[in-house]
DNA sequence: TATTTTAACGCAATTGAGTTGCGTTTTAAT
DNA sequence: ATTAAAACGCAACTCAATTGCGTTAAAATA
């Protein structure tokens, strides 16, 4: 299948309307490692696209469960593709989030493994955000 | 000792500026079970102090170990006592939160226990951020 | 294929949290 | 009492993110 074939299967699963620039930050987010900042979006789009449809692309391809929200270093919104599969409603994201405190990439964490507790002191726990800060590979080396 | 003169002496061991607004702000903290949010403070303060000097009080309070930053559903900055001692460049706050998605509170859960790692798959971690998103005991009843 | 409906788009204006500059006032040091 | 330093109020500003609205493109229906 190609590349094209498999982001329009993608978008008919997930019902959203086939726009070239749709498609197109699809593809960024597809061939990307990290988490993509809206920053780097718009830099990736110059003026090609207008910064609101950015902001109401990412926000559609979040409700949609295509994409999910990643914390940033400075609180600026940042996305990563969905990894299992998430429904509109129902986002599972249970990973951990690594934050380079040196280059401030952020990486999903998929693997990471954290103990589930359900209650703490009465307190009914329904999800988990773990943020791990620290030094990336990368930046190791460096 | 009285409640003037814990502050007045807490005020001196970390070395700020005995103003009554700073002190008046730091009693809040100090009669307040929760963390709290700007907005929250400007209230209470109402039209009496400026935002401008809320936010470099708050800034000062943080530098010098008296208050730190807590997370909050919407990004904002909130600010909570700090419990253990610490001082401007060492902050110690492994304790996890928790994040109330109902009356949109957030808990310091300081005696909350969770494994430390150093390194993993290569990333090293130097801090931790834990934020457990449930409900607080009294939106349960609710 | 042509027509209608629906959602995405561009543009401009707006929001709102947080910051900064600056002259004035208050606190602390001498 | 005088001087130095930090906090204050006010206004202007920054900048990410949002919203309104007329226009354009995609999907549904005829």
């Amino acid at each position: 299948m190609s590349e094209i074939d498999f982001i329009d299967n993608t978008f008919t699963k997930y019902g959203l309307k086939k726009t070239m620039f749709r498609k197109e930050l699809y593809l960024l987010f597809y061939n990307s490692k990290n988490s993509l900042s809206v920053k780097f979006i718009t830099k990736e789009f110059a003026s090609s696209v207008d910064k609101a449809s950015i902001y109401r692309a990412l926000d559609s391809f979040e409700k949609s469960g295509l994409i999910h929200k990643v914390p940033d270093k400075d609180n600026l919104l940042r996305y990563s593709l969905c990894q299992s599969e998430c429904k509109p409603e129902s986002h599972s994201h249970d990973h951990a989030h690594l934050l380079c405190s040196k280059c401030n990439e952020t990486f999903c964490l998929n693997d990471f493994e954290f103990p589930v507790i359900k209650k703490h002191k009465g307190f009914i726990i329904e999800n988990y955000q773990v943020i791990l800060e620290g030094h990336c590979l990368s930046c190791q080396a460096s």
